[in-house]
This record gives structure tokens, sequence and C-alpha cells, in this order.
DNA sequence: CTGGGTAACATTTTT
DNA sequence: TGTTACCCAG
């Protein structure tokens, strides 16, 4: 079975349209190679094409290459392009996909080897913190004083390094309780074998205990290593040392290992990535062949050449410079607005026009440094009723809902599973609360079995309160029921079965918050993608490593995310808010790290500028609520980073006019409101520096000086023009909704201003407009 | 055991 | 300012 070869004469496919570095590294297959591809120079392409390239002239099959990515989107693209490339041939290429999930799929033929069962459990970080809690407070310690939390932060950091319990440091053990119980190291190793009793291993495990298997066993890594005769690593920059170490055991002595790398786009070091590994990789690998991508085709010149410019203020890079061939295009544009909400609507109104002029939102993102900038643009968008999408956050089945739903499936399916027994036995409240847990846990110890089949024995004895000891009767009886159900029909069936019968969906639908109904709409989704798999197993391995929230693509939205989660995606038109010092680069980073920490941020800075294919919008404002205290802020140094000539500097306050209008007036409409001071700490600093904010005022109240109250910034003109006008139809007792809150009821009316209690958000101040009155 | 009240807290989060 | 985690009164 092998696709129509191409006639003679013309090239192979998969080297069509691709420049002379992109042919050497899919050319390149014998030894070590390091593809240093810039930002939007087609490493993917390059990559596939490689892959192509090695199957299609049969140097291995495709069950002899060992292609791994970080993301799981990552893989699925890198399978699908391969797919498109070869046909057929690229079906059943076992081992793509990402570190966690090639590492899990090894594990689970070896558990053996490290005490564990194949059907292990992955643990997410919630499960992980609470048998954490457990460890510390067994120890003996306080967990108020030595937080749970700062033991999974170190054990997590050690696990990225390949330590195992006996390998930490002393020094390093004793940063957790002073060293008290033997310190972090002894409470890590002890929160292995708890693990281990629970046949359960955390993300940090997937890889670690292969480490140990390659350790140990020598005829296993063997065995791996005679397979593999091609590796290749996406986004070898993000790569930890536990990563990097299990692709050294892997590549063994043949070497024939390609990493594709940005050490510009290096984002990650926080979560334990290391620079250093592609830094130092000829030294790794010696005869090491370097090729580098520079022909960016995704954006114009002015966009590349600020992005560059940026970069270029990092030390201790390989060095790349990037160039187009693209001869048009815009400078990045800067603007410099009053204060957040002003940014919010000055974006806003610029998306609205570009939707007029025919650009399709979906071509359209903002993407900020924290996740507490979103709020504010979630706010305007709703009230000009701009469709928007938050992208990240919470990941699917990091839900609690599903979490939960899926601890009922796992007991279900594996009746030892104690830390499922636990999340759920009183979800819905079955009455069995820490009273009857504390009972549960001593009988489990007591009797050395797992806390779920504890509960077998306690349901039997008279440990418990009568009812109490009902409750956890019937709840056993309706686990064996569903037990038996399982034999009989399919794990989707099951599911519905299970979360009906167990009052879950009930205790949802009687919910009266906001979010209840999503949840419900969640757990629909997640029994309907059960359907998509064999059995209940290979959708909990799915769920666990594979199964992210793609939002949908299927509307037209403007796309709100983090500038980590768009790292390795491109946009037309790219907004970049809150450039702001203390906010991008943010406070921590200033704080603590020094220059790594800062340069990190200016990596960040550079991975959302080449987002853009067509248009970068950068934004800062003046003034900004943090906590709830306004701020004043400087233009980030990222702004004058970008270089005079490729920015424009259309600055200077948008919202000026209606800013100068309001103060005057004294038309801000929630004058009454209670806020802050208006003038932080940093007001003096600003006025004093020079750069945009000087222009921005003369521009403002041509040099006037703002009251204090006036300071603090006042909400948009347009609404305090209307705020004079009463607000017909609305009264006392009025049902009414609102986007964000949901149904309420007014409480109080005071021209267009309604105070509305919200069941679920309680009372709050709203504007008539964002609200609609609800018909009887 | 539950719900209400308050005090502490508050980046980025590929798996 | 908004959320969450925990403590205590009912």
């Amino acid at each position: 079975m092998q696709p129509a070869r191409p006639s003679d004469s013309a090239e192979p496919p998969w080297l069509a349209g691709l420049n002379a570095p992109q042919r050497e590294a899919v050319t390149s297959t014998e030894g070590p190679v390091l593809i240093l591809a810039g930002a939007g120079t087609g490493k993917t392409k390059a990559l596939t094409a490689r892959l192509a390239h090695i199957l299609f002239n049969r140097l291995a099959w495709p069950s002899q290459v060992l292609a791994v990515t970080f993301t799981n989107k990552a893989a699925r693209e890198m399978r699908h392009r391969t797919e498109m490339l070869l046909g057929g041939m690229a079906e059943g290429l076992p081992w793509l996909g990402t570190f966690h999930a090639l590492s899990a799929k090894m594990l689970r033929r070896h558990a053996g080897l490290v005490g564990l069962n194949p059907q292990f459990t992955i643990l997410d970080t919630d499960d992980q913190l609470r048998l954490l809690k457990q460890v510390v407070t067994e120890a003996g310690l306080d967990e108020k004083r030595w937080p749970a939390k700062l033991l999974a932060s170190l054990i997590d950091r050690w696990k990225n390094r390949g330590l195992t319990p006996d390998a930490v440091p002393p020094g390093e053990s004793f940063a957790y309780a002073d060293g008290q119980k033997g310190g972090g190291a002894a409470l890590y190793a002890r929160y292995q074998e708890r693990l281990v009793q629970l046949n359960a291993a955390d993300f940090g495990d997937l890889l670690l205990h292969m480490l140990t298997i390659f350790a140990r066993h020598p005829d296993v890594l063997a065995d791996y290593q005679a397979r593999f005769l091609y590796v290749m690593v996406d986004e070898y920059q993000d790569t930890n040392h536990a990563q990097y170490q299990w692709l050294r055991a892997l590549v063994g002595t043949r070497h024939n290992i390609a990493c594709v790398g940005d050490d510009d786009q290096s984002i990650y070091s926080w979560r334990g990535a290391e620079v250093a590994n592609i830094l130092r990789f000829d030294t790794d690998f010696p005869g090491a062949k370097l090729i580098r991508l520079e022909e960016n085709y995704r954006s114009t010149p002015h966009i590349l050449a600020a992005a560059n410019h940026l970069i270029a203020h990092n030390n201790g890079r390989l060095g790349k410079s990037l160039f187009t061939a693209h001869s048009h295009g815009e400078k990045v544009a800067v603007t410099g607005v009053w204060d957040g909400p002003e940014e919010a609507r000055t974006l806003g109104d610029e998306a609205e026009r570009l939707a007029r002029d025919g650009v399709s939102l979906n071509a359209m993102a903002i993407l900020v440094r924290a996740q507490f900038q979103t709020r504010l643009f979630e706010d305007r968008f709703i009230a000009i009723g701009l469709p928007y999408r938050i992208v990240g956050g919470f990941r699917f089945y990091e839900r609690a809902e599903i979490r939960d739903a899926l601890a009922y499936l796992r007991l279900v399916q594996s009746p030892d599973d104690a830390l499922a027994f636990e999340r759920i036995v009183n979800v819905p409240k079955r009455g069995l609360g820490d009273k009857a847990m504390g009972t549960l846990h001593a009988a489990a110890r007591r009797l050395n079995l797992p806390l779920s089949r504890a509960a077998d024995v306690v349901a039997q004895g008279d440990d418990l309160t009568p009812a109490a000891r009902r409750s956890l009767r019937g709840f056993l009886i309706d686990l064996a029921r569903w037990r038996d159900a399982s034999e009989t029909m399919s794990h989707a069936e099951l599911a519905e079965l299970v979360l009906e019968e167990s009052g879950y969906v009930a205790m949802w639908q009687a919910d009266k918050s906001t979010e209840a109904d999503g949840r419900i709409d969640n757990l629909k989704e997640l029994v309907r993608a059960m359907g998509d798999y064999p059995s209940l197993t290979a959708f909990l391995e799915h769920v666990s490593l594979v199964m992210d929230n793609e939002a949908s693509h299927d509307d037209e939205k403007i796309t709100i995310m983090t500038l980590h989660a768009a790292k390795g995606l491109e946009f037309d038109h790219v907004f970049l808010p809150g450039w702001e010092e203390g906010v991008f680069p943010s406070q921590r980073s200033l704080d603590e790290g020094g220059t790594a920490a800062l340069e990190e941020e200016r990596r960040l800075a550079y991975v959302g500028i080449t987002r853009a294919r067509v248009r970068a919008h950068v934004l800062h404002a003046a003034n900004r609520q943090v906590y709830g205290q306004w701020t004043a802020a400087l233009p980030s140094r990222f702004v004058a980073e970008l270089g005079q000539a490729h920015v424009d500097e259309r600055s200077t306050l948008s919202g000026g006019p209606s800013l100068w209008r309001a103060a005057l007036a004294g038309g801000d409409p929630f004058a009454d409101m209670q806020r802050g001071t208006g003038r932080g700490p940093g007001w003096d600093r600003a006025r004093a520096s020079s750069g945009g904010w000087q222009a921005a005022k003369q521009e403002l109240g041509g040099g006037r000086d703002f009251g204090p109250r006036s300071a603090a910034p006042p909400r948009e003109a347009r609404v305090s023009a209307i705020s004079l006008a009463p607000a017909p139809g609305f009264r006392r007792g009025t049902k009414v909704f609102h986007a964000k809150f949901g149904e309420g009821v007014v409480f109080h009316v005071d021209g267009n201003k309604l105070e509305i209690d919200f069941p679920a958000a309680g009372r709050k101040r709203v504007l008539d407009s964002f609200v609609s009155i609800k018909a009887p």
C-alpha cells in the first residue's frame, strides 16, 4: 500500500514550497540536528515534511519514529498534516504524542517495575494536593504553617529535575518545615509511598518512573532504543531536565535526533523548562548540525522589525534575525488611554470598526499578560454585544462537575479508588461529613484497606450514627447496582444512569446560580464525548492526558487569551493591552527574579507581537484598578523597545475629549460610588516622567490639574449623557435579566442607575441598558 | 452537618 | 475589588 509515486521529474510533494534551510531540515535525517526556527518560519511544515520524508523513503516504519510535542494540539496538528502529505501511510504513528502521553503509554507496559498496576490512575493537581495535605497532617505538621501547596511545588520542581526522594539535595529538603520530620524529601518519599498504595501516579511520575525504569532495567531501555530509529522533538526550548533525560535515554547512541525550537520563545521557565537544553545542544550531541529558519511567512515588515528590535534587548540568545519578503504593512499601533475601562472601550470600538470593514472576528485576538485583565473586556463586550470567547482558564476536565462525574465512574470501575470515593461520597450531600469521614479513615487505617473498602465494613458495624450508617449503606448499594449495570450497558449509558441515580444532575438542576446551566451542559458533553471511545478505560486515559477544551471555532467571535496560551497561534489582528510597568512586565518579575525574569517577560512580549499577521495594536493605560485600588502606571519599557521607526504612536488619549467633558461637567454617573482616593503613589512618578504622558495630559486638559475626585477615572461620556434620562419600566420589584449576573430583581431605581439583587451575584449597581426586563 | 460570616489572598499553567 | 478557604454558631 504505497501512495502513488510522483513522476520522476517532479519533486516529492512534501518538498514542494520549502525554502533551502527548510529542505535541509527535512533531508538531514542522520545524526543530531537542531533546527532554530523563529516565529512564523514554518517549523511545523518542516517537521511534518521531515516525518513524511522518513516514512515515504522507508527509512523507518511509522512505529519506529518517536515524535514528541508538548501539547495535544501540536501532536494532533502534526499527525493531521503528516496524513495530508502521505495519506494512509501516516496512520498509526503510535509514538507521536506529548511527553506525558507517550511516557504514560510506556509506563502502563512496565508499571510493575515501580510497584504499580497497569491500570494505575493519573492524578491531577487537585487530587495531588488533597493527598499531600493528608501526608503533611499525618506527619504531625501544622498545615497552616507549612502549606501543602508549598510542598507540592517543591515536589513538582524536584520531579521536573528528575530527582527521586533519595536524590534530593539535603539543603533543599530543608526548605520545607525547616527540615522537621525529615523535611521536604522525607515527605516527598512518604507521598510516593501513598501514591503506590493508591495505585496512582501524578503527572511528574509519568516521566520520572520511566527514568527510574530506564536506569534500573537496561533491557527495557535497550528495547526502546532499538525501536526508535528517529527521534523528533518540537518546542525543544520548553523541555525540562526530566524530559531531557528521558530523550537522551531513548536516543541512545544512534543520535538521530532532530529538535526544533526557538530560544526567543522560551516562556515556561517557571514551569521548569530549561533554555539551557537548547543552548548547549551541540555539546550534548557532538557534531550536531545547526539549521536556522529565519524567513518569516507570517507578519508584515514593521511587525517583524519591531519584534526583532524588542528581542534584541535580551542577552544570551543563540541569535537569529527574521526577515520577510512582504513589502507592505502598517506600523505597530500604540495607544495610550486614561484607564482600564477606556482601554476596553477603545479596543472594542476598533474591533467593531474592523468587523464593519469585513474583518472576521475570528481573525482578531486580544492577548493579555494575566487572566484578571480579561474581566474588563468581558464587561465591555457584553455591554456592546460583541461576541467573544475566552480561551484558557480551566480545562474541561478540571471543572468540578467533570471531575465529580469522573470520580463516580472511576469508583464504579475500580472499587479501590479511595480518592474518587472521598471526592464524591458526600456530593451531593448525603449527610456524610467530617465526622463520618474521620470514622472511615480510622477504620481504613486499622484494617489496612483502601477507604472505599473500609466503607463496606463500617457500614455493617455501629461506629456511625444510625442516619449516617443508613446513608452510607444506601450509597454502597447504589455503587453495587451500578457495577452490575456496567456489565450490560455501554459506558456512556452507564454514565448517564449513574449521574441520574446518584442525584448528581438533580443537585445542579436545583442550583440557582448562573453557572449551573453550563455545568449541566458540560455533563451532557461529557456523556456525549464518552460515546467516541471504545471503553471506559480508554476514555479515562483520554480525559486525564488529552482532553482539552478546544473552543469551537464555528461562530464569529473575538478571542481573548493569555500570551502563554497564544504561543504557536496566529491572527490577522492582534491587540496587546496592558503594556504597563507592573502589569507587563509583571510586578512579580520586577520585584524578584532579576534580569532572567525580565528577559522572560520580554520573550513573552516577543511572542505576542509575532502572533500578528497584518496588524499589532499595543495599548497602555495611565490608571488601572489593582485589587480594587486605583493605581497610576507608566507605559511598559517594552513599548519603547519596539523601536520608534516601526511604531505608530497615535497614542494621545483617544478618550481625551470624553474625559475632558466628563471632568468639566462633573458628569460621572457613578460619582457616588465608593472608590479609592484616585491617586496612587505612582501618580507623581507618572507625572514626573517624560514620554507619552506629558503630551497626553496636555491634550487632555491643557495642563489642567484634575482634582482628586476626577483623578479617579470617570466612565464613558456616552453613559453620562444618557444618565439624566429616567429609566422607564423599571421599578422596585421588576424582574430583569443581565448577561453576566443572570436573573435579578430591581431593588432601587435612580435615574438610569439600578440597584439589582441577583441571587447569584448579590446586589449590584448596573445601568438600565445592561439589563432587559424579564416577562412575568 | 450545614450555611453564613469573615479574613486572607490575589501571574503565567503545555500535561 | 472579588473570590475562596476556613471557622463557628445554629
